[in-house]
RNA sequence: GCGCCGGUGGUCUAGUGGUAGGACCUGAGCCUUCCAAGCUCAUGGCCCGGGUUCGAAUCCCGGCCGGCGCACCA
C-alpha cells in the first residue's frame, strides 16, 4: 500500500469518513460503512452530480428496485455474460477462464454458452493444457461463478431474482413508461443514483473495488440518425486524452485537445461521448479532482463490455494507481432491443415523417370457409404463408391460382379465395429504437479520489497541520462555531450564533472544548472550510471572525450578515478575499 | 481462488511462553484573550477457533480480515 493510500485510510477511519463493515464479527471483504463525515460528504457529492447531470441537463431522475427477476438478466446478457467458468490448474494453481481455454484450444466459438459439464468434457477430450505451466487439465472441475448476487423472490425457489449489477437495467426495463413521461420525444435522459452489487472474486484497495457500491448513471436516449449533442457548450474544454492507439504505441502518451478538436480529428468517434467528456471534466474540477492526476482513457477493443460499442473511462490517480471512476459508453440499441425481444413489449419511439407518405401495400384476407375444409389443420399455416407471399412477391397473385409452401407441402389455392388486394396506405412516421449514451459514475471511487486529492499538509507556527481542502460544497460541515473561551458570556453568544446558522440551513459544528487551536485543527482535518470565533470584540460590536481553512486567514464579519455571507462563500459566489 | 507478508486500546505503536506499556485521540476538571501549549484524573486493547503446555497475546494448525503479486474486473 502506498503512503498516500495508507494515510488516507487511516484518516478515514479516525475521522469517520469510511471504514470496513461488520468488523465486530471479523469483517467481510468488500463492504464498507460511510461514517458520519463520509455519509454527508457522499450525499453532498451526489447532490453535486444531480445538479450537473440531471437538473442542468434537463434530465429526469428515477429510483428503481435493487432486486430484479431473472428474466431481466437473461435479456440483458448478464446471466450468461456474467457467469464465468473457472478452471484451476492442479500443478501451478493458476485460474483460467474455461470458456476461453476451449475457444483458444479448439476454435469453438462462444464457448461461454456451453454448459460447464460439456466444457469439462471438451477439456478432457481435446487434452487441453494449462497455459501457464503446460500441465494437463483433464479431470479438473469447471467451477461456475456468477458475479451477481442471487436470491429468491417470495417463498420457495420458483422465482429467482438477482441484486442488480448496475442501476442501468432499471432504466432500460422501464423505458416504455419513461418514454411516455418524455411525451414520446427524443432525445431524453433518465438518471439514477443507487446501489449496485457485484460478488467480486477479490475485493481490493479499500473503497476502490467493493461488492456493494453506489452508481450514478445517466441513460441518454437519442435518435441515432437525427440527434446531435449541443457540442458548442463545451467545444473549448481541454480534454486530457489517452486514446487506444497511444496506449498501444511504444512511446505513446496523453494528448490534450479541445472537445471540438477531438471530434473534428475523429479521436473521439461519437460526438455524444465527446460532449459528456467535456461536461464531466468541468464537474470533476468543481468537486476538487486534481486535473494533474486525471485523464480520459479509451478502452482497447478487447476490453469493452458485452454491450459497448465504444467506451472512454475517466481515470484518477491515487497512490500511484489509476482508478476507473466513470465509464462513458455508447450502448447503442443493445439493451432496448434485448428487452423488446424478451418481453414482447415495444421499446421504440414513434418518429413522424415531415410529410405523411402513401404507399401501396399488398394484403390478403383469405376465405377461411374455403381454406378450412380444404386444408384442415394446415389452414392457418396456409393463410400465414399467403400473407408472407403477398409481401414478398405480389406478382404471384396475377394468375388463377397461387402456390404456397406450408407444412412442407406445396398447396395450390385459387386466387379468388385469398382476398388479395393492393391497398393504398398512409404512413405518418416510423418507430425508431433509440440509442443510449451512458455516463456511469462510481460514486465511492469518486469520494475516495476527492478525499485523496484534498489531503494537504502545511506548517502553521512551526507545527505541521493536516487538512482536507474539500470544496465548500462537498464539506460535511460548512462552518465551525467556537467561543474563544467558554466564559464571560462568549459561550452563550457562540451557541446563539450556531443555532442561527443552523436555522439558516447551514451545516454547523459547535465546539467549546479545550484550546482554540485544537478546535481549528479538528475542523481542518475533516475539511470544514470556515470557522467562526466569538471573542471579546463580539461583546462590543457584535462582529465575529471568519477563518478560512486553507490560508488560516481571518476577517471580521457582523453577526447579522454571517448566515448570508457563509451561504455565499459556500456557493462560491464570494471569496474570503472579497470581505 | 493461489502465493508472499501482516493483524496489540478509537488511531499509531513497544513487548516477552508467566494474561501488557507508551504516544496521540476522546471525556471530566484546572489553566488559557485566536491556531493540536501545560497540569490532574478517567475510559479503552493482544482478530477468531483448535492444538502443544502447568500456563499461549507470544509456538503450531485452520479460519477471518488486510496489503502486495497472479488470475478476474461485464
Amino acid at each position: 500500500m502506498s503512503d498516500e493510500t495508507a494515510a488516507l485510510d487511516e484518516l478515514a477511519r479516525r475521522r469517520g469518513f469510511y471504514f470496513q463493515a461488520n468488523s465486530a464479527y471479523g469483517g467481510v471483504a468488500g463492504f464498507y460503512v460511510y461514517g458520519p463525515q463520509g455519509a454527508t460528504l457522499k450525499a453532498n457529492l451526489e447532490e453535486a452530480w444531480r445538479d450537473r447531470f440531471v437538473r442542468r441537463e434537463g434530465h429526469q431522475e428515477i429510483e428503481s428496485p435493487d432486486i430484479m427477476p431473472e428474466v431481466v438478466f437473461e435479456a440483458s446478457g448478464h446471466l450468461a455474460g456474467f457467469d464465468d467458468m473457472i478452471l484451476e490448474c492442479p500443478e501451478c494453481g493458476a485460474s483460467h477462464r474455461a470458456d476461453h481455454l476451449v475457444e483458444d484450444g479448439t476454435g469453438i466459438e462462444e464457448a461461454e454458452s456451453i454448459p460447464p459439464e460439456e466444457v469439462q468434457e471438451i477439456v478432457a477430450d481435446r487434452g487441453l493444457t494449462c497455459p501457464s505451466c503446460g500441465a494437463p487439465l483433464s479431470g479438473q472441475p469447471v467451477e461456475e461463478f456468477n458475479l451477481m448476487f442471487g436470491t429468491n423472490i417470495g417463498p420457495g425457489s420458483s422465482s429467482p431474482g438477482y441484486l442488480r449489477p448496475e442501476t442501468a437495467q432499471g432504466m432500460f426495463v422501464e423505458f416504455p413508461r419513461l418514454k411516455e413521461y418524455a411525451r414520446g420525444q427524443l432525445p431524453f435522459g433518465v438518471a439514477q443514483i443507487g446501489k449496485a452489487y457485484r460478488n467480486e472474486i477479490s475485493p481490493r484497495r479499500s473503497l476502490v473495488r467493493v461488492r456493494e457500491f453506489t452508481q450514478a448513471e445517466l441513460e441518454h436516449f437519442v435518435d441515432p440518425e437525427r440527434d446531435e449533442p449541443p457540442i458548442e457548450r463545451v467545444a473549448d474544454v481541454e480534454l486530457p486524452l489517452y486514446p487506444a492507439d497511444e496506449q498501444q504505441a511504444e512511446d505513446g502518451g496523453q494528448v490534450t485537445m479541445t472537445v471540438r478538436e477531438a471530434v473534428d480529428r475523429g479521436v473521439i468517434g461519437l460526438p455524444w461521448i465527446a460532449y459528456y467528456l467535456g461536461v464531466a471534466k468541468g464537474w470533476y474540477e468543481r468537486i476538487g479532482v486534481d486535473m494533474d492526476r486525471f485523464r480520459y482513457r479509451q478502452h482497447l477493443a478487447g476490453e469493452r463490455a458485452h454491450y459497448a460499442a465504444d467506451c472512454w473511462d475517466a481515470e484518477t490517480e491515487v497512490g500511484g494507481n489509476w482508478i476507473e471512476v466513470t465509464g462513458f459508453a455508447t450502448r447503442a440499441d443493445y439493451d432496448l432491443r434485448k428487452h423488446a425481444e424478451h418481453s414482447g413489449e415495444e421499446f421504440t419511439v414513434f418518429r413522424p415523417y415531415d410529410e405523411p407518405i402513401t404507399v401501396e401495400r399488398p394484403t390478403v384476407d383469405p376465405d377461411m370457409s374455403y381454406l378450412g375444409p380444404e386444408f384442415g389443420g394446415a389452414a392457418g399455416d396456409v393463410a400465414d404463408a399467403l400473407e408472407r407471399l403477398a409481401e414478398t412477391d405480389p406478382d404471384a397473385f396475377e394468375g388463377e391460382t397461387v402456390t404456397v409452401e406450408a407444412d412442407g407441402e406445396s398447396d395450390v389455392v385459387p386466387v379468388e379465395v385469398t382476398g388479395f388486394a393492393v391497398e393504398e396506405v398512409t404512413e405518418n412516421g416510423e418507430h425508431v429504437r433509440p440509442h443510449v449514451i451512458e455516463p456511469s459514475f462510481g460514486v465511492g471511487r469518486i469520494v475516495y479520489t476527492v478525499l485523496a486529492h484534498a489531503c494537504r499538509e502545511d506548517t502553521v507556527d512551526g507545527e505541521t497541520r493536516t487538512y482536507l481542502a474539500l470544496p465548500p460544497e462537498l464539506a460535511p460541515t460548512t462552518v465551525g462555531v467556537f467561543p474563544l473561551m467558554d466564559k464571560d458570556g462568549l459561550g452563550e453568544r457562540a451557541r446563539e450564533i450556531a443555532a442561527d446558522l443552523r436555522r439558516a440551513g447551514l451545516s454547523v459544528a459547535h465546539d467549546e472544548s479545550g484550546a482554540i487551536g485544537r478546535r481549528y485543527r479538528r475542523q481542518d482535518e475533516i475539511g470544514t472550510p470556515f470557522c467562526v470565533t466569538v471573542d471579546y470584540d463580539t461583546l462590543d460590536d457584535d462582529t465575529v471572525t471568519v477563518r478560512e481553512r486553507d490560508t488560516t486567514a481571518q476577517v471580521r464579519v457582523a453577526a447579522d450578515d454571517l448566515a448570508a455571507t457563509l451561504a455565499s462563500l459556500r456557493a462560491g459566489d464570494l471569496a474570503v478575499d472579497d470581505l
